[in-house]
DNA sequence: TGACTAAATGAAAATCAATTTCAATACCGA
DNA sequence: TCGGTATTGAAATTGATTTTCATTTAGTCA
């Protein structure tokens, strides 16, 4: 990793090293926060923007790209996957990976189609998963005798 | 619309009725910002929340949706076309449009594979486009003599 | 036609993630 | 070891978004 570093012109520090190890334990999607304080749990002194600043690096020497699924959060997904699609749950908020082979090819003939010269796919279904949609189908059933009617939805309450 | 509107439980005003009619005036890919100007040019009084808590009335009663690429300002786009994808320039910041009728199909297979309750796909291909392409063949060939190499980029930028 | 009441408005403030600033510190090549 | 550059950490800033709150208004009903 120093070396990998080094090619790029990035020296290492024992905060980097730290950043950039815990980020690859902790996995899939990511967010700085959550980076934050895996990384504090063993070194108190790191700072915010230390562990900010250095997952952006890992961004921009390509061994992790970012997620975007509008939530107000930014989550950062390692690209040592081959390239796949989220499943995005309203509800829990989880995200869960889809293979993309079959229409990675096609989304790529569109792009050409169009002269447009691919960086890279966003595919993302959004909905509700499985284990959330039975917790709301037992609690359905459970209260079925209880309020009438749900008044008008509070707009937004995003990040 | 009135009408539409009070099913909902909604109340017009001339505010409302002058937000919606510069969303739906100015089409596709709309930000808050450019809804405010837009309003603005007709209204001088029109306050920028009510802009905004407009645009999102329009989302909630299903005209609307949120389109979100990443670049940290949201933007809304109507709901009367079809289904259908986004190429995002990273260069021009553009969104051109492509239909969505036979990916969705398989996206929609993959869901019902993994017991997922669809409720929207979000296609997104982020690349350069044709004439941000042609801008810098250009640039290119013009400079082909002058700075040999170009130093590290500065970590992001967005917002 | 009023009068009433809940909804809507506008200005300002609050949020909140993301990003920058800057002085102090630490790498690492010579 | 030394010196210049990169990195760090705290704090401040940014910029979009969202909320608050006092005031006004739309729509309802007598
Ligand atoms: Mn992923
Ligand atoms: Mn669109
Ligand atoms: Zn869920
Ligand atoms: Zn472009």
């Amino acid at each position: 990793m120093r070396e990998f570093l080094k090619t790029k012109g990035y020296k290492m520090t024992p905060q980097r090293e730290l950043v950039f190890r815990s980020f690859f334990e902790l996995g899939e999607h990511v967010s700085v926060d959550e980076l934050f304080d895996r990384v504090r749990q063993i070194d108190k002194a790191v700072g915010y923007s230390t562990v900010w600043r250095n997952l952006k690096l890992i961004c921009e020497v390509g061994l992790a790209r970012e997620v975007n699924v509008g939530d107000g959060v930014t989550r950062y997904d390692r690209v040592t996957r081959k390239p796949h699609g989220h499943f995005y749950c309203v509800s829990c908020k989880s995200l869960l990976e889809f293979d993309l082979n079959e229409i990675a090819g096609r989304l790529a003939k569109v792009a050409t189609a169009e002269k447009f010269e691919t960086e890279s796919f966003k595919v993302e279904i959004e909905g509700v998963c499985k284990s959330c949609r039975d917790k709301e189908n037992r609690k359905t059933k459970r209260s079925l005798s209880e309020s009438p009617g749900v008044s008008k939805a509070k707009l937004s309450k995003k990040r």
